[in-house]
DNA sequence: CGAGGTGTTGAACTTGGTCAAAAGTCGTGG
DNA sequence: CCACGACTTTTGACCAAGTTCAACACCTCG
């Protein structure tokens, strides 16, 4: 077992001491792998279950009556998912994979353990929740009050800003593993829309595309022009307790 | 000091022990009254408190360059709020109140006694955490799928299920001390068009109307309507740890 | 009584949706 | 190496929901 993406991620944010590290380690200890576009868990079934992303892309998702289909979230290697469905007995959300995953799945009562010996692992966990609470409110108002071609230019810098925190190496270019019924369905467009909207951003010059390669033009004119806050940047980790 | 409406809502979810109750009346030591139309704090400002509502409503939103307004959350007696900004130094949303307000601040360092202390407690705001973060899922859902009327009434259900936990005697008749201005900037509509889908509402006998009194004429069609899941109400705490 | 905030209405307009067809793209098997 | 089928993207014509702007009515509270 290599180096685990939680504790990459994690320690992004803090410095893991022994008792962290060996708790994380604890969590990740099985593993599952599932494949492309298989369905994790439903809207409903029992959700007793968390899981560690070891490697993958995700989404959760609600489908409505009549079949459309909200994308709430994308999840990347070293997130915890299932975590909004913590407060709940049956599952809140779908979760899908996007790509072939591999998975680390825990119980949601092994989290006592972190909240009863690694207060600060579990204040750090609860400090994330938060940004992943503000990166969403962000995206309620882009989807609230944006044009489309606002609304998809905000989705492109939350997935790279998200990307960076593992990947720092990522620049103007990259793969967005993303089809534009699924960019639709997170931001609340057709694809047909989403089609025409990416031609016009391409005419303006702000984005290149070939296939799924994707190259931002001026990342800064981007973020300017859609407000974008870097949450995942500059978390604030001053007030979590000390370690033991 | 009467009894503290954190500790009503708290309670509402698990019993509270002595530990619990003396640290949640340590949080609830200080007391400060904001008149109605009062910002609390803005986008920008130091972010090193946090306000336990004791008694009055309150909304954060944020402003984007154009001048328009999203309003995010509303706020109730009970809620803690600033928790989002928990993670950054400085706020990432407006408080503002709506009616008057009466809020007991403490810093987010006071936040560690309670991972360290009561580790039980720490869980249970987390689980409560999700809870917000789920009402939000739901509330991303509406605003991007649904139609005017469909999101408005997907607003006052949300709003009618979290006056129930402290205020269980609510019925289908209650105030919502909201403009239509104030309900546009939530769900992303003019005034205007929520002026013309109340009044749609209204003659499709779905709701009634006199002055900011409102009236539920047929909750569960409503609900079934706008698939509407009361996440408040079965929150699921087996999972926390016992106490000490 | 007057003023400011709030709600209502109308007419013209815009953004994005719908439906349907055409054109790529990519992996698989022959 | 090519052909086929499934999926994805693009394009066009038409349509509908919600916006904009502006005027007016309505409270209510000082």
């Amino acid at each position: 077992m290599t180096d685990s993406c939680l504790v990459s991620k994690l320690s992004h944010y803090i410095d893991l001491d022994e008792p962290d590290r060996s708790l994380i380690t604890r969590l990740e200890k099985r593993e599952r792998d599932f494949p492309r576009r298989h369905v994790v868990r439903e809207v409903g079934d029992e959700a007793r279950m968390l899981y560690a992303v070891r490697d993958g892309w995700l989404f959760s998702s609600t489908t409505m009556r009549d079949g459309r289909r909200q994308v709430l979230q994308f999840h990347y290697p070293g997130d915890i998912i299932g975590i909004p469905d913590l407060a709940f007995s049956s599952a809140t959300v779908t979760l899908e994979t996007l790509t072939p995953v591999c998975l680390c799945p825990f119980p949601k009562t092994a989290l006592d353990d972190v909240f009863v010996e690694t207060p600060r692992l579990a204040a750090l966990l609860f400090n994330l929740g938060m940004v992943d609470h503000v990166v969403l409110l962000d995206r309620l108002r882009a989807i609230s009050r944006f044009n489309a071609q606002e609304r998809i230019s905000h989705l492109i810098l939350e997935v790279v800003s998200r990307l960076r925190i593992t990947h720092p190496e990522i620049g103007a270019h990259f793969e967005l593993p993303l089809n534009q019924n699924m960019i639709g369905d997170a931001v609340g467009l057709t694809n047909v829309y989403v089609s025409r909207s990416f031609k016009g951003m391409e005419e303006t010059g702000l984005i290149r595309r070939r296939g799924r390669m994707l190259e931002i033009l001026d990342e800064d004119d981007l973020r300017r022009r859609v407000g974008f806050e870097d949450r995942y940047f500059s978390v604030d980790t001053e007030w979590l307790p000390r370690s033991a």
